[in-house]
DNA sequence: AGCTAAATGAGGTACGTACCTCATGTCAAT
DNA sequence: ATTGACATGAGGTACGTACCTCATTTAGCT
């Protein structure tokens, strides 16, 4: 039997065309016993609303704007590759993205780009920054001005962003937490911590996660105190270099922030790069290379393709006002080694 | 700017809608030079087919099966619900989809349901089975009719099916040898590894993948025969007990199959249950237990909704005489511990 | 019973594409 | 110049839904 459709719903319930109308879409001018009439021929019926056919009708389209810092992270480049991609396989569902870069270092020129836009030409805006009072500010007068708003990657939890799109980072945390102790082993040792910055939630939420696990499970191993480089190359060379020298018992290395490029250079010419596990997050062109070279242990993280996919689903149901499905939202933690990179 | 439509093409081309038309659905009666001023308009102006609309006006269905095995492996329920699920979430692209289940140990049940299909209701076939001289017939006659097939999870590569959607079970064991080789590290000991049956391919292919990962990078570590358990419970408690008593020195155990219920069970109750480090296939209610109490150590898994979804993707776009992207179609092998248990 | 306001019906157009028919245009071979 | 084959145009209907207008019916009230 055939999809059943409005027509037939209007047949089922011995009302017109019209008053069916109403009911779908909770236009008023309905008696409550009409409205349980027709629901029930809906109900009889299986009646799924053709949404292909209803989205044609009303002609909706949803501009779409992601808002993307603007650094030399490898892990960032992917976000921008996966919306690239995106937008070329979705024309299908009537969105329009835009992306707005900022550069990372300068909050006002974030504040200025937010200030840009506005309910008149953005139905959504989804955003991948760290929380301070200006960004905070520029938040709540999109969402004043009845723009949905959802946080990528990293959460913003005060700001009344409707929803976060990325991963637990303290689950991650500890998942990096489980790997590195379950790699090393007995053999004990002190493992050194690499965080992007101190104010990056994703970061401190991660470093949490690891703690957590590493002093629950592992006690043996001596977890060192964070190392901030800031994503900066010459820093991190420097410190790294200077770590690595000064304690000769280091078994392991976390590295916690959006990019392992310099690090991974400095184990590359590191006579214990052996001895030591490697673990780190965000699969990039640098982290496959440093599997696949038996440098990196492990690697941990969040699909690029989800997150994206996740955040247009979520705009667009904010934007209609339709509820979520929060299971199909959830983006997993994965754990990538050298045999399973695709 | 707003999307362009055929009328616009027709426009911007010089010519009418009917002559576009034709071009667009490669319809017979226009002349070259015609088909490429189209084109070109076509290209000038970025125009992209309404899929949603054509779908409407064509008014396609796809009418696909999956055939399934009906064993009592927790995975294939898994499977089930992916389906279920797939069904109800995407009334929106045209799709009815049928499910076709089979006595495993029949192999004449398989080629009976599958004699029972053909390109009159059938737009397209999903199999998970094993490849026999029986199952490559009825496959053969089923692609002669004109009906794509796609096999999955278990790879069917002589009877020509289409495409194969799942992983890629040598990687796979090579991941799970990978793991077991760095959680056991230099403790030493004999793995014990289990396989549903040596009949099954993607059984074969894990331990294949496994043995090699172990020979390579994990010598110290000896790997016992496979112990065949036919997803049986009783043999597998049997089987298991025996093994765990006559080798005392077993510090691992690798279960390649679809089920791991009886193992986990056998493994509950063992005094060196802390000192075995587990590792199966599939996420499912029982894995997912044993990784929260800590018997397992890690779960191998393919995304029975990626599987499902992509299956679907494929039949409707073989069933179009369509090409598939197929990087998109790639299920990733996905590393499940205890931490980032959803 | 008569009135008013609310509820419902009838019928239309539109969205972008597919697919159909029939008329007319063009071109090359005779 | 005529013919025939092919190319193109013009215009239609349909898909399932949204949304509009206006007429008509019904229910609730005095």
């Amino acid at each position: 039997m055939a999809r059943p459709t409005v027509n037939d719903i209007a047949e089922e319930a011995g009302v017109s065309l019209a008053t069916v109308d109403r009911v779908l879409n909770g236009r008023p001018g309905v008696r409550e016993k009409t409205v349980s009439r027709v629901q029930a021929a809906i109900e009889k019926l299986g009646y799924v609303r053709d949404v292909t056919a209803a989205n044609l009708a009303r002609q909706r389209r949803y501009r779409l704007v992601f808002v993307l810092p603007d650094v030399p992270a490898q892990f960032v480049d992917t976000l921008h590759e996966a919306i690239a991609e995106s937008v070329s396989t979705s024309v299908v569902d009537r969105t329009d993205v835009r992306i707005v870069s900022f550069p990372n270092d300068n909050p006002h020129a974030l504040v200025k780009s937010l200030r840009a836009l506005s309910a008149a030409d953005t139905d959504g805006v989804a955003i991948f920054a760290q929380e301070t009072p200006h960004v905070r500010d520029a938040i709540a007068r999109l969402k004043a001005d009845g723009v949905p708003i959802v946080a990528l990657v990293s959460d913003l939890p005060n700001t009344g962003r409707d929803h976060f799109v990325g991963i637990d980072n303290v689950a991650a945390g500890r998942t990096a937490g489980f790997l590195m102790g379950k790699f090393i082993g007995n053999t004990g040792g002190s493992v050194m911590v690499l965080v992007s910055s101190l104010q990056a939630r994703d970061n401190v939420e991660r470093r949490l996660g690891f703690d957590q696990v590493m002093a629950e499970s592992f006690p043996a191993i001596e977890v060192l105190p964070s190392i901030e480089n800031h994503d900066d190359e010459e820093t991190t060379t420097r410190l790294v270099t200077e770590m690595l020298r000064k304690r000769p018992d280091i078994t392991g290395i976390y590295s916690v922030g959006h990019g392992s490029q310099a690090l991974v250079e400095v184990l590359r010419g590191h006579e214990r790069r052996h001895a030591i596990t490697l673990i780190a997050h965000e699969l990039t062109r640098v982290t496959r290379e440093a599997l696949r070279d038996h440098l990196m242990d492990a690697v941990i993280s969040q699909n690029v393709g989800h997150i994206v996919r996740s955040a247009l689903r979520v705009l667009r149901a904010k934007s209609d006002g339709r509820d979520i499905v929060s299971s199909q939202e959830r983006i997993r933690i994965e754990i990538v080694v050298r045999e399973n990179l695709v």
